[in-house]
DNA sequence: CTTGAGCGT
């Protein structure tokens, strides 16, 4: 019987004011994940420590098969502190988990891009 | 029946 924290009553039982070295975000990077390990897997293993509000696991394009890591959002960044400092290190499916922040990478974001409008010579 | 550090469209 998986007996699950309250966390909906508005009190977390891992809320340690842990220092960490980098500006908590509410983006998780989930790596160390099995080939074998879902997005619902990591979804309903995530959210017993917060609201994830995203789970997004990397793929290959080639052989379909998981990288091995994903992404985990979480409604606040207290929520991914906690998992983070819950999960991290800990063993998933087999595999020793390695959370950590998520970077601010972004590739498929459209960049405002500038347009010259009256700059320079609009004539002609 | 494949591998094992990492940062995404």
């Amino acid at each position: 019987m998986i007996r699950l924290p309250n966390i909906l009553n508005g009190r977390l039982y891992c809320s340690h004011p842990s220092a960490s070295s980098q500006p908590p975000n509410n983006k998780l990077f989930v790596a160390g994940l099995s080939w074998s390990v879902d997005e619902k897997s990591l979804n309903d293993a995530f959210s017993t420590f917060g609201q994830v509000t995203e789970v997004r696991i990397m793929y290959d394009k080639e052989t379909g098969r998981s990288r091995g890591f994903g992404f985990v959002h979480f409604s606040k960044d207290e929520e991914a502190n906690c998992a983070k400092d819950a999960m991290d290190g800990k063993a998933f499916l087999g595999r020793p988990l390695r959370v950590s922040f998520a970077l601010e990478k972004v590739r498929g974001a459209p960049v405002v891009v500038p347009r010259l409008t009256g700059v320079g010579n609009g004539d002609k």
